[in-house]
DNA sequence: ATCTCTGCAAACTGTTTGCAAGGGT
DNA sequence: ACCCTTGCAAACAGTTTGCAGAGAT
């Protein structure tokens, strides 16, 4: 019996490793966004085999075959994400404790269409960013 | 004599050098965003005296003071733009010639309340970023 | 005169490349 | 058996830090 994670990785046309799958376990297990240091430390602490140099190529093999997204979240790297088509969001990051809150409301659908029309170079839009910046509540009580 | 330039740098507290007012200029000039390594090469071209280091600190004491605003465009390193609080916008980059064209509506602000009105964690934007990716139909037409 | 800014060297971080050995199908 | 994937070393790009001298106010 195969279970989803493996059927995923055949879907995109990658072979089935360890590696590969303990990765895309933790994405979609955890639904949130995490840059390649965060993913070696919890990788690290299950005890499983991380090479920094296989994590970025395999990083950068998800994201071409669309599995995970990557995005800029204030941090000193990118941040790669599962991708969720039913569940297309955005986020909101705290600047000063990194607290993350998802975004049902995409901007960029709202405006896509007035948007588009008005554009004199482009016709199609294949990509794009939205990530809001904030103190989160918390960090602004502390003051 | 003061030129607006040399204004703008006392406003934000900086001393006036050529350094800064070249970069400036550049800036205010050019009103598109630019990385590090572009501005090497423009400032090159325009004979002015260029250190990587010095580009470096300016375009943060840049930032950190408002002048300019850093974003992602794609590229392998950050963009910065001048700041042009009258005329807030976004662009859409073409990834295959690096067309840029500016986009008007913010769609931040369009749900800007909404979205606030939804948040648990945040009552306070300080950032955002909306930047768009596709093919320019120049680009699109070459096949 | 003071304090900031600049320029050079060197370090550092994040990421990529080359190549031989290992592993999936 | 084949070809893709991994792991190591080494390279690389972008950016930052330390320090002494130059420059702005």
């Amino acid at each position: 019996m195969k279970y989803p994670i493996e059927i995923m990785l055949k879907e995109a046309g990658l072979k089935v490793t360890p590696m590969r799958v303990s990765l895309l376990t933790l994405f979609t297990e955890a639904k949130i966004p995490f840059t390649a240091k965060e993913i070696l430390v919890l990788m690290k602490s299950k005890k499983s085999v991380v090479d920094t140099v296989t994590l970025y190529r395999t990083l950068n093999s998800f994201e071409e075959r669309g599995l995970i997204k990557s995005m800029h979240l204030g941090k000193d790297s990118v941040s790669y994400e599962i991708v969720d088509t039913d569940h297309h969001h955005h986020h909101i990051v705290c600047t000063k404790c990194d607290a993350l809150e998802d975004i049902d409301v995409c901007a960029f659908h709202v405006v896509e269409n007035s948007l588009l029309k008005k554009s004199k170079l482009f016709t199609t839009i294949t990509k794009h960013s939205f990530e809001l910046f904030g103190v989160c509540n918390a960090c602004a009580k502390q003051k």
